[in-house]
DNA sequence: CCAGCCTCTGGATTTTATTCCTGTATTCGA
DNA sequence: TCGAATACAGGAATAAAATCCAGAGGCTGG
């Protein structure tokens, strides 16, 4: 649904984050100065006035804005689809190897990422450093195997049972499940249950991060 | 950006889906018949006319459709993140255990379900008949713990070593790895290496459907 | 301090979308 | 077969949004 309420504000908010006043933005648009006027959005015996499709086209067009930003900038927070976070990196597992690829935090880094369009339900995913990493292969068997893609939250809290995404100091990247997480001490599993947990040294590890998402 | 075009086409579009006319779309928005004619779309010397933001929010209002749906309808291909499939139905796999839940092809049915946001960037997901599971309890271990949340996707093709919902005549409701699909057998493996297969006679099936992603 | 610029209000005017109307063609059910 | 409803074109009238036009207030740099 489309309310005048939200129209206005989605306009006032593209305005605002464009650095614009109302009536900087109508300009820009090539609209005249006072169309957006507070004064303009209702009649004087309270009757709603819209803005019309025309100069909202105007707008879009004089400040690049996609007609679903548009929308998203006035969402009620319940629909908002964090549009900002809307296309993640993504990279293959097997150039994820290259610790260049990422941060010392285990963000993102360097131009070999492609991106992905993808929003979860899940907040997590909206951390800012949030990516996809496309398994190649069966590095990562038995819990992920060839084509699965998993999404990856670094800012994520992660608890007991989490599968994790984890770089050792000496390059490897592992997709296992937490078990224990000490000072010292980190305990793995690798996901066949018939397997012993496999302890780390905690100063092994470059770092770890959640994995929040998997596409099988 | 939002074109002349794409937003006629947009309105033409939806009351082709909600089985209407441009001018049974109108009516049924409290509009005038004559408002989305053809001959209102371009003023005698080739101007372009727009419709009013305020006709397209009474017809979204009349036709219970959101703006984001609106625009993706007539979204050009490359643009198209299937945001009418953005909410996806949600159910706890407890619930679910009742087949009243599910149509026979294993869609979605009744009004038990909740609503997710949901987007993926595999098209299987914009599966008309896609719906999330949340986990709960210990049912679908090893694959799947409490708190999961998997995507199913009854319309999408399944190859071995897929991982898929299955539901039996008998009313269970399992979570499996695909091992092998013939027309008198099917079989199945249960995620945990060291188990052998399961198999199951293709009778006892009610159906089947692939899990495309999972949060964990 | 003041000119110049910007922002906004509120009114008059112009432009434009909607409504109302007439007329034609088509579909549908009795 | 024949009304009744629907779909649509096109024109006139109406309603509403954009412009145009003062005028007030704030800010800034000279």
């Amino acid at each position: 649904m489309l309310s005048h309420q939200r129209l206005w504000s989605a306009i006032d908010l593209l305005a605002q984050r464009r650095g614009l006043s109302a009536s900087g933005l109508a300009r820009k648009a090539g609209l005249d100065p006072t169309t957006f006027n507070r004064s303009k959005r209702q009649a004087l015996d309270g009757r709603q006035r819209w803005p019309s499709t025309e100069s909202i086209s105007k707008v879009l067009t004089a400040t690049e804005t996609s007609i679903e930003e548009f929308f998203d900038i006035a969402a009620p927070p319940q629909d908002r689809v964090a549009l900002s976070r809307c296309r993640l990196p993504l990279l293959g597992s097997r150039e994820a190897r290259d610790p260049r690829h990422f941060t010392a935090a285990g963000q993102p880094a360097g131009n070999g990422w492609d991106e992905v369009p993808f929003i979860a339900p899940d907040p997590t995913v909206r951390d800012e450093g949030a990516f996809a990493l496309a398994v190649d292969g069966h590095s990562m068997q038995p819990l992920y195997n060839d084509g699965d893609v998993v999404v990856v939250a670094p800012g994520a809290q992660i608890r007991r049972g989490d599968r994790i995404l984890l770089r050792t100091r000496k390059g490897e990247l592992l997709a296992r499940v937490l078990i224990r997480h000490t000072a010292r001490l980190i305990e793995l599993h690798g996901g066949n249950p018939e397997a012993p947990d496999e302890p780390i040294d905690a100063g092994e590890v470059e770092w770890l991060a959640r994995i929040v998402w998997v596409s099988q």
